[in-house]
RNA sequence: GGCCCGUUCGUCUAGAGGCCUAGGAUACAUGGUUCUCAUCCAUGCGACACGGGUUCAAAUCCCGUACGGGCUACCA
C-alpha cells in the first residue's frame, strides 16, 4: 500500500496583468478544493515571459488575494519547501529537464526559424489540413544538425509528440475525452534563447512541487494533453485535470473590458463587498446548495467538490453581484461597515474626518440608519453628507415646501415644540451618551420607554410629540412629516424622520427650521 | 477549415429515469407594511434548443441537427 499523498493544488497566474475575474475564479476554486482535501495551497508565478511579465501585476496579484481572503501556504512572502516559486528563478531545473528528455529521445532539437515554422504552417493550411509545424526538424541525423548549428542557428527545443495515438483523457470537469495526437503539434519546450515555455515548465514545476490536482480554463485543454505526454515521458504520475468554462460576458463571448470591470480590484475601487465579489464569483459555475446562494468561505470549503463545478459557461450578471453586495451590507456587524465605507465617505468629503475619532457612536448610528439604503459603499456619502452641511433643497423637497402655504407656520410650530424639547445637541458639540443610548434606526415594534428613565427624548417620543402636534394644528401627520423632511434634509427620502432629527441635534434642527419658514 | 466541449426561466442555477403540472435566486410586475425611500412580506411573469430513438416511463440515456464556446504561438 502507497502511503496517502497530501492533497496540493496551486494557482499559477502569470504576472503581465491585473488578476481578473476569470483569474480570482479558477483561483477560489483551486483553494476551495485545496482547503476541502484538507490539502496544501500554492501560489506560482510563471514569469518566464520576461518581456511582459511586470512588478506591478504580481503586487496586483497578490493584493487581489488578500482582498478576496485567498491565503496560500506556499509562494511569493511566504516561502516553502518546494520553492523557488518564481519560475525565472527556476531555471537551472528546467534545464536539467531538458537534457534528460534530449538524452531519451523525448525531445528534439529544432533549427527552424520563426518564419519557417509559419510558412510550413501556411502551405499545410493551403492543403486543407490543420496548420502545424511540419516537424522537419524531427529526424535529422547528427550530421545535418552539426552542419545546420555551424550555419550560425540556435535549437530550440521541441516535444517529441506520438505521431498516432489516441489518447483517453480523464477530466475531472469534462470527464473521458479521447484524442487524437496527431493533431496535436510538435510543440516548443524551450525558446531558441533557452527560456522555458509554459507547457515544459509547467509540468517540470508541478511534478516538483507534487501538484496532486489542476483546476484550469478550458483554454487549457489541449495543454492538458501536451502535459500528460510529458509527464508519461518522464515516467511519473499526472496531477488530476479539471478543464473549467471560462466566464462569458453578456455577449456569450470571453469575459472581456467591455461587459465589466475585469479587474478583480477595481470592485474593491468601486466599493463592492469583498465577501460579496468572492461569493458571488464562487458562484459562477458552482452552486452551493439548490436554494441558497450567500454563503461564507468556511461554509463553501465544507461542500465543495471539483466534480460539482458546471459544465457550461456562465454569464457575469453584474445586477445579481450588486444584489449580493447589497446582501452583505446588510448583515455586516456596524463597525465593519463604519471601516469599509470611510475611506468613500471621507474622498467625498461627506463627513469630517475627526468626527470618526470624536463621534464613534454617533458616526456608527448614521451608518446604521442607512444600512439597508446601500448596496455598494460609494453609496453611503451622498446620504450622509446633511448632517454635517445644511443642504440645498432638491426639487422634490421644494414641492414639498410649497405644496400647502400654511407650511411655514407648521414648521414654526414644531420648532417651537423643539425648542422646548430635551433633544441630544449638534455635532460638534459632545452629544454625551446620546448616541450610546439611542441605537438606531428605531425599531417601530419596540414599546415606548419611559421618558423620564433617558437623558434626552428617544426618536419614538419625538414622532409622539409631532403626532400630537398635528392634531392640535388640525393637520394629517404626513402634512407635517413631508415638509418637515424637506427643510431638514433637503430632499425627500431618507431613514425615519425622527432618528433624523435626533442624529441632527437641537442646534441644527432649529437653524435650518427657521431658515425654511422665514 | 480541423479538433474538442457545451445547451433547464432574460441571467446564475437545482435536477444524476418515475418525487417535475421542473425547485431556488436575481431581474421585472402587482399588492401589503410605513412619515418618504429602502428593507421586509405576499403574489405573478418566465425555461428543459430542435428532431429522432431506447424505455411501461426521459429535463435526465443514445444518435443527428442547430446554435454557442474553446483550441489551433519560440503567450500563459
Amino acid at each position: 500500500m502507497s502511503a496517502p499523498v497530501t492533497p496540493r493544488l496551486r494557482f499559477a497566474p502569470s504576472p503581465t496583468g491585473p488578476l481578473h475575474i476569470g483569474g480570482a475564479r479558477t483561483a477560489i476554486y483551486n483553494w476551495a478544493a485545496a482547503r476541502a482535501l484538507g490539502g496544501r495551497f500554492l501560489l506560482r508565478i510563471e514569469d518566464t515571459d520576461q518581456a511582459r511579465s511586470t512588478k506591478a501585476s504580481l503586487e496586483n496579484i497578490l493584493e487581489s488575494f488578500r482582498w478576496l481572503g485567498l491565503d496560500w501556504d506556499e509562494g511569493p512572502e511566504h516561502g516553502g519547501d518546494f520553492g523557488p516559486y518564481f519560475q525565472s528563478e527556476r531555471l537551472d531545473i528546467y534545464a536539467r529537464y531538458g537534457a534528460r528528455l534530449l538524452a531519451s529521445g523525448h525531445a528534439y532539437e529544432c533549427f527552424c526559424t520563426s518564419e519557417e515554422v509559419e510558412a510550413g504552417r501556411e502551405a499545410l493550411k493551403a492543403a486543407g489540413r490543420s496548420p502545424m509545424y511540419d516537424r522537419r526538424c524531427r529526424d535529422l541525423s547528427d550530421a545535418q544538425r552539426e552542419e545546420l548549428r555551424g550555419s550560425g542557428r540556435v535549437a530550440s527545443l521541441r516535444f517529441r509528440m506520438p505521431l498516432d495515438e489516441d489518447l483517453t483523457v480523464h477530466d475531472l470537469g469534462k470527464g473521458q475525452v479521447v484524442v487524437n495526437l496527431r493533431e496535436v503539434d510538435d510543440w516548443v519546450m524551450v525558446r531558441a534563447g533557452g527560456m522555458p515555455l509554459y507547457n515544459f515548465a509547467c509540468v517540470v514545476d508541478d511534478l516538483e512541487m507534487g501538484i496532486t490536482h489542476v483546476v484550469r480554463g478550458e483554454e487549457h485543454f489541449v495543454n492538458g494533453v501536451k502535459q500528460l505526454v510529458m509527464f508519461r515521458a518522464l515516467g511519473q504520475p499526472a496531477p488530476q485535470y479539471a478543464h473549467i468554462p471560462l466566464i462569458l460576458g453578456k455577449d456569450g463571448k470571453k469575459l472581456s473590458k467591455r461587459d465589466a470591470s475585469t479587474a478583480v480590484l477595481d470592485y474593491r475601487d468601486h466599493g463592492y463587498s469583498a465577501d460579496a465579489v468572492f461569493n458571488y464569483i464562487a458562484l459562477l459555475g458552482w452552486s452551493f446548495s439548490g436554494d441558497q446562494d450567500l454563503f461564507t468561505r468556511d461554509e463553501m470549503v465544507a461542500r465543495f467538490a471539483i466534480p460539482d463545478i458546471g459544465k457550461s459557461g456562465a454569464k457575469f450578471d453584474e445586477e445579481k453581484l450588486q444584489w449580493m453586495a447589497g446582501e452583505y451590507v446588510r448583515r455586516a456587524a456596524i463597525d465593519d461597515l463604519v471601516a469599509w465605507t470611510k475611506p468613500f465617505v471621507l474622498a467625498a468629503g461627506a463627513v469630517p474626518e475627526s468626527a470618526y475619532a470624536s463621534h464613534p457612536d454617533l458616526l456608527r448610528n448614521l451608518v446604521r440608519c442607512n444600512q439597508e439604503r446601500i448596496r455598494l459603499f460609494p453609496e453611503l456619502p451622498p446620504k450622509l453628507g446633511y448632517y454635517f452641511t445644511d443642504p440645498e433643497p432638491d426639487d422634490a423637497a421644494r414641492k414639498n415646501l410649497a405644496k400647502f402655504p400654511d407650511a411655514p407656520q407648521w414648521l414654526a410650530a414644531y420648532a417651537e415644540l423643539l425648542g422646548d424639547s430635551a433633544i441630544p445637541p449638534s455635532y460638534p458639540k459632545d452629544r454625551g451618551d446620546a448616541d450610546r443610548v439611542a441605537v438606531l434606526p428605531t425599531d417601530r415594534n419596540a414599546s415606548l420607554p419611559d421618558r423620564s428613565a433617558v437623558p434626552f427624548l428617544l426618536p419614538a417620543h419625538l414622532e409622539e410629540d409631532a403626532r400630537a402636534l398635528a392634531d392640535r394644528l388640525g393637520i394629517k401627520f404626513g402634512n407635517l412629516v413631508h415638509p418637515l423632511r424637506a427643510a431638514l434634509t433637503g430632499t425627500d427620502k431618507g431613514p425615519g424622520l425622527f432618528d433624523i432629527v435626533y442624529l441632527l441635534g437641537r442646534e441644527r434642527c432649529l437653524a435650518r427650521l427657521s431658515a425654511s419658514s422665514r
